[in-house]
DNA sequence: GTATAAACGAGACGGTACGTCAGGTCTTTCT
DNA sequence: AGAAAGACCTGACGTACCGTCTCGTTTATAC
């Protein structure tokens, strides 16, 4: 999403890290406290001190900002954990998920979601830097739980995952607060056992 | 979502239904043709051969054509259909709101959960009227499985429905077109297929 | 300058001339008070406390104003005065003129002759609503005094009046500060005595 | 207008001569093809290939650029020239002028005269080394006419030039365009004729 | 029938934000 | 130390819409 800079290096003064860094987070902040929606470039500017030229130089609109704050560490705050099956790494996987779900930048992923259904550019930043980075991942858990004779070996990774993330995508995006629609890590280990053990009445 | 006319009937010019439906066309038409970012009243207004107060005596926003356009047809568009069997019910039911969501109307229908992701009456009109409106009969298709001996005693309606239709938003929103993204009838029956075995490996 | 207005009437809110008047005046105001090189439309709007599309509405830009507030009232300001002799009629107007010129208003005009240089619409409204107003009349003072045998028959009654006020729009926009460069009333009386005298020594 | 440059000489690298050339060149050209209102040290700056600060360093703003463009060759262009009356050097002098005033230079004299009614250190200049420079010799021709006795001998010097430079840029700013608005030789006849003989019906 | 009252189209109004341009300064590297 | 390049803050540009407010007109019920 940023700007590359490929360019003869040593021509004119160098764009300010500091500065980038000081917009990132006053398109957060304001984000967080005044709401995503109605975000203004200017008000990013106003408030981090800067010139909205310093920003259209480097991004084109407020949600390449954001999404440029929000993706860049996505890796160090909802990783991924391997345990030594796979029901135990997706299940550990999924509850640090939702713990970020909950949290301030659960708010702020809503928000890149929502805007990124109206926004082609965002929409495929957001499916690969944030989607199949993690997904890439998971699915090497369940062809190891497959390989190990975990898991059922016919199925598809995809689908697997889907069932599992699915359900924690829709809880976040549209809550319909019925009980355990909160994220919270009981719902996930319902969600991870319904699903591991299947709807359909056993034996006899 | 629409504005309720408390008053003393019979006084004054009433409101012209055709002008009503007129603008609810022209704000898809634009939307669907221009995209629903930047769908803005003046160009609703102009496009239904409107002035902007009647559609502000209407509705509050855009959006709220919008969703009040959408939400008028759901139980038509995207109806649910009981089977002989819980499994038979859920996955005719899935199939159709597949097919809603391939459709034109899918699009729109991003683009209002999109929103609401940052548009607090929004979210709340979607999950009453759109949401719940499903779930209260589909929860009716689990408890019936359960009870006629189907689906396993112990499991919650509202778990399952997030296991089989949570994929589904999942893929709306964020396809990430891997094989069968594209919310095919096929895609729904291994989904289906999926979860109702469950992932576990059925002892020897 | 003033945007015509050819159009059904009863079409739509009306301009409010009360509006109009406000931004004329503050827009004098502001240029008379900072310099009207560096009169922004922004301030205008401003300091009338007006939106700037009300401005855009009835002008292209800042100098339609000005000219506008300062062509709307020539005749008042600086008028033309008839007397019994073509010498008489001529001293006394551009007495008049001169004063004029001394005034605040004169610092405008000067703005606007200058801006008038480099801007074609400007320069075309100066000259038919400014000068050829006044040099229409002034050219029948000539005319009289022709025909009265007053003054030489052989004259060009423009390459007169040039030869009278020309030098007084020079002191006005090039003073170079010798003695009488203040366009007192002394400087006129004695540019109508030099000019009507003429510059060469009678012969015995 | 030139940043004088009082330094001891031989420190550091001297300013490329030629580099300044280029720059005056490029505003005239710039200002003669697209106008000199709207003409921008950037736009300067990138025709004639050189950084801003290298613009700054020599003019603190364009017009001193194009100030110092024209008032540099004032005398070679509009030369004054002296004959063996004051009436012929007058009439030959402010034909060349107005010869200056219809070319190409006329119409930068013009943009500059203009502006300089709302910046006050252009007047300054403009007046200093464009109007007295010339107005110092003239004044002399009309005083060697009063001592040679061809002219009256109670006539002030500075108010026989405005009568007859004054009408001269008088048709250069405001040529409201009729019949000899042109500025043609002919049109300098004229008006010297008159000057000189006067407006009044000689005797009898 | 004639008030009265609201709906309607048009468009003016005070605003906010847009994305761009230029101003003048500062900072870097190269000459 | 000068020069070219280009980042930086500032402020204005002219435009698009916002939501509200007149207007004059139309369309209904109620007196």
């Amino acid at each position: 999403m940023k700007k590359v800079n490929v360019r003869k290096p040593g021509a004119g003064r160098p764009r300010d890290e500091d500065v980038t860094r000081q917009i990132r987070a006053a398109a957060m902040e304001l984000g967080l406290e005044s709401g995503f929606d109605g975000l203004s470039i200017e008000a990013v500017a106003a408030h981090a001190g800067v010139g909205k030229t310093t920003i259209y130089r480097r991004w084109r609109n407020v949600w390449s900002i954001v999404a440029d704050a929000v993706l860049d560490d996505v890796a160090k705050l909802a990783p991924l954990q391997e345990q030594s099956t796979a029901r135990g790494s997706l299940a550990a996987s999924m509850r640090l998920a939702a713990r970020y779900f909950r949290g301030p930048r659960g708010k702020v992923l809503r928000a890149l979601i929502g805007r990124a259904q109206v926004d082609r550019t965002l929409h495929k930043a957001l499916i690969e830097q944030w989607l199949l980075a993690r997904r890439n991942v998971t699915r090497e858990f369940v062809r190891r739980g497959i390989a190990k004779g975990e898991l059922r070996p016919d199925l598809d990774p995809d689908i697997v995952i889907d069932a599992l993330y699915g359900p924690l995508y829709h809880q976040l995006l549209l809550p319909y607060d019925s009980g355990h629609g909160d994220l919270s890590d009981a719902y996930v280990d319902a969600l991870v056992e319904t699903v591991f053990a299947g709807l359909e009445r056993k034996g006899e």
